[in-house]
This record gives C-alpha cells, sequence and structure tokens, in this order.
RNA sequence: GGGGGCGUAGUUCAGUUGGUUAGAACGCCGGCCUGUCACGCCGGAGGUCGCGGGUUCGAGUCCCGUCGCUCCCGCCA
C-alpha cells in the first residue's frame, strides 16, 4: 500500500483518467448529505475530493465523520471537472479526484482556533505551534527560508567555503551583550556562556590556515526583545583570510541576486550601490537609510549661524527636510510629537503656502536666511537644531515617517545598499568609556591605522554593513591580526593588560603565531527572510519561536529544575521563582 | 527599568449615559440535504466578562491594585 502517488497540490488536467493516491489533511468537508466534499490540504496545495455513496458506499459511510484537520488516505480516479462546476481559484481546480477508497488515518479533536482565522492571539498560535504553521502564510515562510539557506549554502560551496562548525559552550564575553550562561557541571562554580557570535572562533579558523570558513550559526543574545529582535538569531558567517573587499561583496551579491531570482522572480541590480558612513549620515540621517525614496536632509547650520532665532543660532547643527507638501496646523503639530519622541525639543517649521510663510519662526528669520533655505510654494520644511547626532535622529525618524505617510516609498522595490566607513568608537553614555561601533576585532582603516588612539572619535573602521530597503541585514569588517595593534584598541576600550589576557589571551597568543590578515561578513538569516516574504513580524519566520519575555508557551521553557540538579550543578536559588 | 494598547463563549468580535435573562459570526453537538468549494437549512450546548478590591440600590461598563499578552523607548560590541 501506498501513502500516496502525487502531491495535493499536483493534479491537474494532464492526470485526469489516471488513478491517484493522495494523503493530507482536511482543510474543508461540505457535506451534502449524499454527495460528500473534501478539500485535502498538504504543503504543496489543494486537491477536492467528491465522495459519492453510489461509487463507494463504505468510503461515504466513513466521510459524514470526517471533521477539520483529520488525516485521510484517498484512493480513485481523477476525474475532469465539469465546465460549471470548476474553481478558478484553485490551482487544482479544474479536476478532482473520485474516491473509490477512504481511510481515516488520524483525527483531531476540535481545534483550538480555526487555521483560516486572522489576528488569533498570537500565545495562543504558539501553544499550537503545529496547528499555526499547518496555515498557508507560516508554510510559504519557513519554506522560504529553507529554500533560501540551501541557495546559501550551495553559494558558499561552490565559492569554496568550508563549513566548520564552532561550539555551543563556549566563554563569557564581557562586552555586548548579555550572555545566555550555562552552568558547567564538572568545574563546579563555573560557567559556559552561548555565543554571541563565532567572531572569534571564526578568525581562530583563519590562524589555522582553514582560508575560507562559513556556518549557518545561531547567535545568542540575551537582551530585551522586539517585533524584529529576538534571542536565538542564524546568521550567515562567513570569514577569509587575505581578504578582498571587492571579491566578498560581488559573492555576497551574487548570492543574494540568485536568492532573489529564484525565491522571488525578481533580478536585482548588481553591483549593490555603496555609500560611506558620513554620507549616508548626511543624507538621510541614518545609518541604513532607506533609498527608496528621495526626500534627503539638508543643512543650515551655517544659513543661520547668527540667527535672531536663539534655537538656531546656538545649535551645533541646524538641518532640515525640504518636503513637497504644505501640512495642516494638526498635521504639523502630529510631526512635532514624533520628532519628540526621537528626542527632538520641539519642530520649527516654515510652510510655503500660496504665497505666504505660514511659521511661528519666520519672523527671526533675515531674508538673507530665507533665501539661503529657499522654499518653494507648496513646500514644508521641517527643522531640527540641536547636537549634529541628535538632528539625525529626529530627521531620519521624520523622513522614514513621511516616506510612509506621503506613498513615497516603492514598496514593489528592493535596493541594496553597502554603507562603509563606520567610525571605529562610540561613547559609551553610561560609563562614559569609548565602546567599539562594531566589534573589538575590527580594523581601522589605512589612513588610522598609526592614530586611532589619538581622536578615537573620528577614527574610521574597515567595516560595512548591508543594507536593504532601510533594514540592516548584517555587517562585517576587516579584522586585527597584529597582536600589538589589539591591544591598544583594547587598552583603548578600557581593558587593563591583566584583562586582556584573562578574557582574550588566547586570541593574542593566537595573532602571534603567524596570523594571516583576514575578513568577513556576518548576515541575519531571520531578518533575510522577513524581508524576502515581506513578513513585518519576526516570530513568523521561524518556526518554534518564544514569546517576547523569552518564554515558550508550546513547551513552557524555561521551566524548574529539580533539587538534585541543582545540587549537582552546586547552586542555591536566592529565592523560589514566582 | 519606563511608556502606550489590549484582555467578554473554543476562536474573532459587539456590548449605548452604569439598569431586566451578556449577544453575533465561525467552530462544536443533533437533524435534513447529490455539485458544493467560506455549501445551505432547522435545532441545541457552551460565559468566574483575566484576577482582587472599591464606589453604587445596581458594575462587562466607573475607580484602585494586580496578572497576562502585545507594540515602542532604554538595552541589543
Amino acid at each position: 500500500m501506498k501513502w500516496r502517488t502525487h502531491m495535493c497540490g499536483e493534479p491537474s488536467a494532464e492526470l485526469v483518467g489516471e488513478r491517484l493516491t493522495l494523503s493530507g489533511w482536511v482543510a474543508r468537508r461540505r457535506d451534502h448529505g449524499g454527495l460528500i466534499f473534501v478539500d485535502l490540504r498538504d504543503g504543496t496545495g489543494i486537491t477536492q475530493l467528491v465522495i459519492n455513496p453510489e461509487h463507494a458506499a463504505e468510503a461515504a459511510a466513513l466521510a459524514h465523520g470526517i471533521r477539520n484537520e483529520f488525516v485521510l488516505r484517498a484512493e480513485g480516479e481523477l476525474v475532469a471537472r465539469s465546465p460549471e462546476t470548476q474553481n478558478a481559484n484553485m490551482s487544482t481546480g479544474e479536476v478532482e479526484l473520485k474516491v473509490e477508497l477512504l481511510e481515516i488515518v488520524s483525527r483531531s479533536t476540535p481545534l483550538p482556533f480555526q487555521l483560516d482565522e486572522e489576528n488569533v492571539d498570537e500565545t495562543l498560535r504558539l501553544r499550537y505551534r503545529w496547528l499555526d504553521l499547518r496555515r498557508d502564510k507560516l508554510q510559504r515562510n519557513i519554506r522560504l527560508r529553507a529554500q533560501m539557506v540551501g541557495i546559501i549554502r550551495r553559494e558558499m560551496e561552490d565559492a569554496g567555503f568550508l563549513d566548520i562548525q564552532t561550539p555551543i559552550l563556549f566563554k563569557p564575553t564581557p562586552e555586548g551583550a548579555r550572555d545566555f550562561v550555562v552552568p558547567a557541571r564538572l568545574q563546579p562554580g563555573r560557567f559556559y556562556a552561548l555565543p554571541q557570535s563565532p567572531q572569534i572562533l571564526k578568525q581562530l579558523t583563519m590562524v589555522a590556515g582553514f582560508d575560507r570558513y562559513y556556518q549557518i550559526a545561531i547567535c545568542f543574545r540575551d537582551e530585551d526583545l522586539r517585533a524584529d529582535r529576538v534571542q536565538e538569531i542564524t546568521q550567515l558567517d562567513v570569514e577569509m583570510s587575505f581578504p578582498d573587499e571587492e571579491l566578498l561583496f560581488a559573492l555576497m551579491e551574487r548570492m543574494y541576486a540568485r536568492i532573489w531570482r529564484e525565491c522571488l522572480g525578481i533580478e536585482i541590480k548588481t553591483p549593490f550601490e555603496r555609500m560611506t558612513h558620513a554620507e549616508a549620515d548626511r543624507r538621510f540621517g541614518s545609518d541604513k537609510p532607506d533609498t527608496r525614496f528621495e526626500l534627503e536632509l539638508e543643512d543650515a547650520t551655517e544659513a543661520t549661524r547668527g540667527s535672531e532665532f536663539g534655537v538656531f543660532a546656538g545649535a551645533e547643527a541646524v538641518r532640515f527636510l525640504r518636503v513637497p507638501k504644505t501640512f495642516s496646523r494638526g498635521e504639523l503639530a502630529k510631526l512635532e510629537e514624533i520628532a519628540k519622541e526621537w528626542g527632538a525639543k520641539g519642530l520649527a517649521y516654515l510652510v510655503f503656502d500660496a504665497g505666504e510663510i505660514r511659521s511661528p519662526i519666520a519672523k527671526f528669520l533675515s531674508e538673507a536666511e530665507l533665501a539661503a533655505l529657499g522654499g518653494a510654494d507648496g513646500e514644508t520644511l521641517l527643522f531640527a537644531a540641536d547636537a549634529r547626532e541628535m538632528t539625525s535622529r529626529v530627521l531620519g525618524a521624520l523622513r522614514l515617517h513621511l516616506g510612509r505617510e506621503l506613498g513615497l516609498i516603492r514598496d514593489d522595490h528592493f535596493t541594496f545598499l553597502w554603507v562603509t566607513d563606520f567610525p571605529m568608537f562610540r561613547r559609551d553614555e553610561e560609563s562614559g568609556r569609548w565602546a567599539a561601533e562594531h566589534h573589538p576585532f575590527t580594523r581601522p582603516t589605512k589612513d588610522w591605522e598609526g592614530r586611532f588612539g589619538e581622536e578615537p572619535r573620528e577614527a574610521l573602521a574597515h567595516a560595512y554593513d548591508l543594507i536593504v530597503n532601510g533594514n540592516e541585514l548584517g555587517g562585517g569588517s576587516f579584522r586585527i591580526h597584529e597582536p600589538e595593534i589589539q591591544g591598544r584598541v583594547f587598552e583603548l576600550l578600557g581593558m587593563t593588560e591583566q584583562e586582556q589576557r584573562s578574557k582574550f589571551g588566547f586570541l593574542l597568543d593566537a595573532l602571534a603565531m603567524g596570523a594571516p590578515p583576514m575578513g568577513g561578513i556576518a548576515l541575519g538569516i531571520d531578518r533575510m527572510t522577513m524581508v524576502l516574504a515581506g513578513e513585518p513580524n519576526l516570530r513568523d519566520v521561524i518556526a518554534f519561536p518564544k514569546n517576547q519575555a523569552g518564554v515558550d508557551p508550546m513547551s513552557g521553557a524555561p521551566s524548574d529544575v529539580t533539587q538534585e540538579q541543582l545540587d549537582e550543578l552546586g547552586i542555591r536559588l536566592l529565592e523560589p521563582p514566582g
């Protein structure tokens, strides 16, 4: 006995007259008392079964008891539907299976939610994830993800990269995100950490002479969650010795072109556009600009240097957006609210409306200032005057908001962009210390190699991000392979020599024993799938995700452990779990 | 850690200025139905209105607290 000769999405006019066996789930049953119709579904599609008591009395008797999501095996002849009974909405709508033999393989209790219901509570969906995953959209997303990962592996293998696995139980890293920590029974009182990234390990594979490494790696970060953020992310991790940026970029571009071609049937333009971080910030107020629409930032710092309007005169930077629309008072209030959410103290504006300027600040601006700004009728200028970084933040956010609100974004487009020459360091607000913008193993650009320590604020890194439609897909850098440079970076980040040894001694030792120049990239597989599927919720591209509190409503993880387990690990809880 | 939103039947939702027995659709159970495809028709069961407290003659509705979920900020090298 065969479970099936075809999948449920396969029957077509060409198979009419053949004897088929199908197995699948009951998507719907329509019981007419005599005739019974069943929509039988598997991962490939749906075929209609017709059960006629005159042809198959036994099957018909059985079929009255069928309910949604039962698993059936049906055998019969594939027949053409008469023209008036064809269903143009189904790919298999010209045919149906005239059932002769029917078997109920598995039954289902009534479902906790209906599979065709939208907006079902997410906790409920996660609790019964096996049902949720049967739904069209999730089937599509998860299959798309698998297809994409398949392409990635083939491209990486074809380019000569080796899939090398790195450990999941590794060493706590002092910087970056909070570690997930795992107690080590064999070393009482000591802990492993789950890797936030295989960064150091992949560098060591380069020192070890493997030359080209890749891995579909899971990375763990114990931080709060968001719609686009989970604790365990999957990334394509890549590293090469004697790196060549053009080669690396070209490899990624070829890979993405193939993914978009094979998964979506879309030809994307290669090579991707490139832009320095400084340019991205100047033009778009963002380090991950959405370049699907124009609307760029303009600078009025010089033009308003001696302005009577004190807010402009006193600000480190005065920048603005020139929006091709006149806004009402209410709309401007809304925009101001958004600006404030992002840290602005207020929102100054000039509305050039029918020959007049509507603005509470116009009276403070001189003819020369207004001339320099150059507003045309029908335009609104929206200003941010603040520390330069804040103007980027506020106007960058407003730009995105307006892009969406005014329908400027072509959402059938995919614009890929390399952002290069990132700053090497940033000031950590809390500690006042320097922190690595990318990670502490990133090398400075050639220009800054000898002097990054003198002006850390200005120093540029040989680091790059890959952006699509304003989403960061991932980023990479060329690494430091000289132990002395690595030591200087650690020092600048505030690490004593002793700390360097205890935390990264093994890396420094490795770099001191013939380390090749190296560089690579890491690209988020989850986010890539989101973009590819047009899916705004990260959890809908992950088969078994956790909720925002890091709980899996299906299994109940994380859960208690027994006292024996705790004793074995030498762990005592300060409080019993709530 | 902070802010916004939500919580009523198995599910998705409605529920008026606080007022009789809390409704609808789908699902479920029973019956009828031979061309449906969200099949149709008739009947039925199903509710701790998240939980606790308060105001009131009377609370799903108002107030306070609490829990859960969700979105955002912080955080995420």
